[in-house]
DNA sequence: ATGGTCGACTCTCGA
């Protein structure tokens, strides 16, 4: 049986509106068969989904004004998706703006989030972020034990000190502390392996690049913060992962840029 | 160094 190439990537567009002309750039080249969007910041009447439908994706998305805001687009030949939001636990709140579930039954399944920053840890957000990732777990252990499955999106944790710049500066941020990075770890510990760092393993190569930091790209100041975290049965189809900062260098770039995994299913 | 810049939208917040 011949196995079909999957390639998936996870970017927080921050503004699929305003970042459109750019996401259509990098999705005609970059041959994306399932995509998870973050920070769409746009209310499902205003999606912009004629602009993947023309580009040949069904577009799945549920946001709200200014803020949040998660979408799933699949090319044609991704078949029998389904796609619905929020963790689906019966707790609240549902983080409907936050979370997006994309099942092709009997072939895989992705959870993809957008986790909370949490401002300060001392600010109540952050307790927030505490509780989002215990609900990921709780989530793992409903829903992704056989099937290939991974946990993609902006996670807004930083694993360890090699994925920031200066560390030594980052203790007391809310995507470096430790105790948030022990919470992460301990998701992980479920059975998910973050697949960049598989295939990169001693890479300094980031997702985040803050706008206000002066040629924070080409200075490689940066964050990994978005990821692609899969469990065995789909890390055994993995065959790459990379950052594409290639949309980085263009007009309006977002201060997020692309991760980008291979499959053969 | 504790700044800086964006995006959405009222003006200031979130990142």
């Amino acid at each position: 049986m011949v196995k079909k190439p999957l390639r998936i990537a996870t970017f927080n567009v921050n503004s699929v509106r305003g970042r459109l002309p750019i996401l259509e750039r990098w999705l005609s080249d970059s041959k994306v068969d399932l995509l998870f969007l973050q920070e769409t910041k746009v209310v499902d009447a205003d999606f912009p989904e004629a602009a993947f439908s023309s580009m040949g994706y069904q577009v799945y998305f549920c946001g709200e004004k200014s803020y949040n805001g998660v979408a799933v687009a699949a090319r044609e030949s991704v078949k029998g998706l389904q796609v619905r939001f929020g963790f689906g636990d019966g707790r609240k709140p549902d983080f409907l703006t936050r979370v997006a579930v994309a099942e092709a039954p009997g072939a895989f399944k992705f959870l993809n989030t957008y986790v909370p920053q949490g401002k300060e840890i001392t600010h109540e957000d952050y307790q927030m972020k505490k509780k989002f990732l215990e609900r990921a777990r709780a989530f793992l252990e409903r829903e992704a034990a056989d099937a290939p499955f991974a946990w993609v999106g902006d996670l807004n944790v930083a694993p360890r000190e090699l994925d920031v710049t200066r560390p030594e500066n980052k203790k007391d941020h809310v995507c470096f502390h430790a105790d948030i990075r022990e919470k992460f770890a301990w998701v992980l510990s479920w059975g998910l392996t973050d697949l960049f760092r598989r295939f990169h393993p001693d890479a300094v190569d980031y997702t985040f690049f803050d706008y206000r930091l002066k040629d924070a790209l080409s200075r490689n100041v940066g964050w990994r913060i978005d990821h692609i975290l899969a469990n065995e049965s789909l890390m055994s189809h993995a065959v790459a992962c990379f950052i594409d900062r290639e949309p980085r260098g263009w007009e309006k770039p977002s201060d997020h840029t692309p991760l980008v995994a291979d499959f053969r299913m």
